[in-house]
DNA sequence: TGACACCTACGAAATCGTTCGTATAACTAT
DNA sequence: ATAGTTATACGAACGATTTCGTAGGTGTCA
């Protein structure tokens, strides 16, 4: 088994993440560089390196900068992360959270009909 | 200024705030019975008072036994986490996790008539 | 070659979250 | 009143997260 589930990962680590799902891999430089505010250089460092210890991201050694990826693409962590919340706070019920999701800031029209689409979609499923 | 704004619960504080929603004001006996596995009861006590500190729950003193309760109503608490996820993992887009949300679990009829009333609400709002 | 810049590795410190043992006060009931 | 039960308070320990200083290796270039 070397495909031990994946930890939740902490602000600072999800803070890497994104910038690894944004601009792809990227070395300790690029990824300090493009962190506004993630702390010295050591301090990235170190953090992704204990991402590569739990499998969070891996690492190209070829070169002298290691070079980092994400693990898993942005959808997976960001369904796990939902699925997360849905059990902890929504009892389990994903679509009270996208009520309360939908309920608060507002929502571009192409997002709405996005959103529109899925439901049909969902609606004619459950009829079957 | 005593209105600071309240910290991110943290899961075991989250477990205690569950009871205290679903069964109103309780003891600190009583939350540790309804937690099936919550550690000790000086381990929920201890949390309980470290929340009281926190101000996420409030405590009446007047009986022998203090009366906790959770100092936000449940939606606001979700309100939190929803907008601190989105802004996190989903580049500040509710509708890009209310997708997320919907696309992997079931959701009941039920509910996705509720949905689709608050996106007819929506579109409507959006046309004004 | 020597000075300098850059990179990783390592470890220590500070903080936080979680857990629990122990002390102490208060109530109950014999 | 004494013993037993139940409550809070306190503090210690442990692990995880975050931060950073320092050491040592590697590349560059004048």
């Amino acid at each position: 088994m070397s495909r031990a589930k994946l930890p939740r990962p902490t602000d600072a680590e999800l803070a890497i993440l994104r910038v690894l799902w944004d601009r792809g891999a990227r070395t300790v430089r690029e990824v300090h560089e493009a962190l506004q505010d993630g702390g010295g250089y050591t301090t990235v460092l170190k953090t992704m390196q204990i991402m590569t210890e739990k499998g969070l991201v891996t690492r190209d050694e070829s070169q002298r900068a290691h070079v980092y990826s994400a693990r898993l693409p942005r959808e997976s962590t960001q369904q796990q992360l939902v699925t997360d919340l849905v059990d902890r706070v929504f009892g389990g019920s994903p679509a009270r959270l996208a009520l309360q999701a939908l309920s608060t800031k507002k929502t571009s029209p192409e997002e709405l009909a996005e959103l529109r689409q899925l439901l049909d979609s969902l609606e004619k499923e459950s009829e079957s």
